[in-house]
DNA sequence: AATGAATGAGCCTTCATTCAT
DNA sequence: CATGAATGAAGGCTCATTCAT
């Protein structure tokens, strides 16, 4: 008896996830507004109505689609390689990760930043949203835990973590939306390049003796000078 | 007989912008895909036919609402104080300067990322899409002649000029959406910071001499603590 | 579960048929422009999203409508009686089927004539114009098969069907519109005459060799005033 | 005084030939249904509501159309050459006039036809139907009296010259819908052979005498045998 | 005579969702 | 579980016509 209930929950959990499947290429094809149960309900091979024997409504659908978006998004992260000895290129690898993810999986990206916009949650907005923002800091987590080993105090390093992931996800949005052809720039390009001054400006209280080396100095970097600790004019 | 057409224009002009207003309005409160021509007549006092005398389509009336928005966007930025001596300071006010403009106008930006996703624009998508593209660039020239005046050569000022508005627009989306709140941080705080560093590390070059000076030597990078542009945490 | 299966197809073409219904008559009181999906689902008893489980698009139930009328025009030619010893008896009879097929129901020959006008079919036009002038072949071959068989060579049995056709079509239009109550005449009675001349021109060369006979020769011809089917006027 | 009248009165006449000839031209790219007021005055160089200065209606528009489009069948007909020793070459030229005039314009065949059908004539229908049926039989007048000169009486005369419009109208309406490609035949040269058969039929009584005259049987017409004076068999 | 804004009714179609089976 | 018919609301849009100016 209790087998069976096993057997029936497992066999409900794939028949779930095949229509999450489908609801994932419709999405993908038509847009997260475009998409619609019908045609989400075809691509699993169902009729519409048998969708709700598995989700709540439209947005359920789309609230498991980003958990598990989010799922691949932190698995992505965490199989990063990591390096022991130079937090930095662990950095690199982690933020990488992600930005290489959304930069694959441009949908992913809607997702993440969709339910609040068109959506009237029924109720699960508050909850939801906590636990969607503890799942994405959970999987940028590495980044953190990276730039901590690199020297950054805690709060120095929750903050660059977030300027780090804003700066991708603005390259990610202007790339989706072509507005970065404007500047006929790459976004990954773009992306690196800021990676590159964030491991250099946290790498430099290290090498705090070697200030004002010529090494340094002399060596023009990608913006024609020196990068360097910035200092406050607020 | 002159007099007549032009108060006649006038009030069609007039008329014309109260359709936008509520255009506006409506697409505030429900979303640029959940705004319906309905509400937005209902809202300027019109039944839905009439708003045909005033645009095309749904497409045109979001056309001329983003067109608006750009101008809008444009003025700001080019009223923004410019220094003479500190092309940095120039730059400083001139980013400030439309981040605060989309900051204040959440849906503006929305409108500039939006024509991707939802809008099957009647055969004008390409040229439109370049125009906005045009027009954006221009709105943002300011800041990238200031990049050029603080030594920057022209491939840098565009790359810099594009990643800063990426870094601003990835802020501004994760306020938006609440996914910064995550990272309790404080969307203008961290632009500054960028800002800052930005126009540190580009004015470097040219302020080659004075490296090791105590102003910049003595004073703890932005890693060690003394600058703290985001404890102005809103 | 066959069974059931089964029952619930009957059920489905049931309604599907009385939407069909629906659809004829509110077509037939209203034209084939004036009708509406809207008033098509109020007769049938459903709301206008209930249409769409039956039929894809207006056109699709015009193209359905059509469909089941050249069916039934087909059947009625068919079933005419046929003279296994006199081909032009059999001609008559054929003529004549489709002619008071069309007389008693006015509707279905617009049908068959209106694709032309405002129907944009989606993509199919080519195919289904084609298909439908093939059913229409059909359901006339029995008239050319008669003219084959009273002796006429190929083109000239084409071509004959083809006038005949025709002939019949303008009277029974005429009538339709009440353009022909202007002569005052009967359609029917006109068609009537065409037929006779046409078995008779048709019979002449079989029967060469009995020029001459009585029946023939002696009997006052269509000019002279014997023949007057149209004084049956309607 | 006076003559200010009349001269607006022209101008007034002038105006509204220009939005009928407007019409015209929307309603034969647009067809009967397809073809708007707005369309039609702007084609006119009107706004829509000024077409209401010179028709009441859409219908009265169409009425208008129709009015003249009859009077150009009529005068079609007039002067086609009148062969004064032979009246069946009278009546070869008259019939193919409006036979030529209907395949040229087969906007007016619709127009023709048409306000029975999709329109709800306002009030008019019976006097103006009737006044319509009056000219087009004015029209075809000269094709009747032709007969008549052949020697036909007047009822025959009158059924003659009805089947003879039926006939031309029903491939006229085959060929524009496309409906006698079935056949692969040309409506023109079957319209003519309709033509010749009317005319030698009609011609026989004339001649009777030479009945079975070699000529006549010898030459195989274009139904490979005589074409003779039919007997009935209804 | 002409404008052109506005109406109101209507059009076809799509959709998320429900529910008897 | 799954079906699929059905709903009801809404969507963008068009049109003949009216009317103050």
């Amino acid at each position: 008896m209790h087998a069976k209930l096993q057997r029936r929950q497992t066999l409900t959990d794939a028949r779930r996830a095949l229509v999450l499947d489908a609801a994932r290429t419709v999405f993908g094809e038509a847009g997260i507004e475009g998409a619609s149960i019908r045609e989400i309900a075809k691509k699993a091979g169902y009729t519409p109505g048998a969708i709700y024997s598995y989700f709540e409504s439209k947005e359920a659908i789309y609230a498991a689609l980003l958990d598990e978006s989010l799922l691949r998004l932190q698995t992505a992260v965490a199989e990063a390689k990591v390096s022991r000895s130079r937090p930095d290129k662990t950095l690199a690898a982690k933020a990488q990760a992600w930005f290489d993810f959304y930069a694959a999986n441009p949908r992913d990206l809607d997702l993440g930043f969709y339910l609040v916009h068109g959506m009237r949650p029924r109720g699960l907005t508050s909850e939801l949203d906590h636990e969607l923002n503890d799942r994405l800091y959970d999987a940028l987590r590495p980044c953190e835990d990276a730039l901590l080993a690199m020297g950054l105090d805690a709060a120095l390093a929750l903050q660059e973590n977030t300027a780090l992931f804003a700066h991708g996800v603005g390259l990610l949005l202007m790339q989706h939306t072509g507005r970065i052809r404007m500047f006929k720039q790459s976004a990954d390009a773009l992306f690196k390049t800021y990676l590159a001054q964030l491991t250099q400006r946290s790498a430099a209280p290290a090498t705090k003796e070697d200030a004002g080396e010529p090494a340094s100095a002399g060596q023009p970097d990608l913006f024609g000078g020196t990068v360097r600790p910035n200092s406050t004019d607020t």
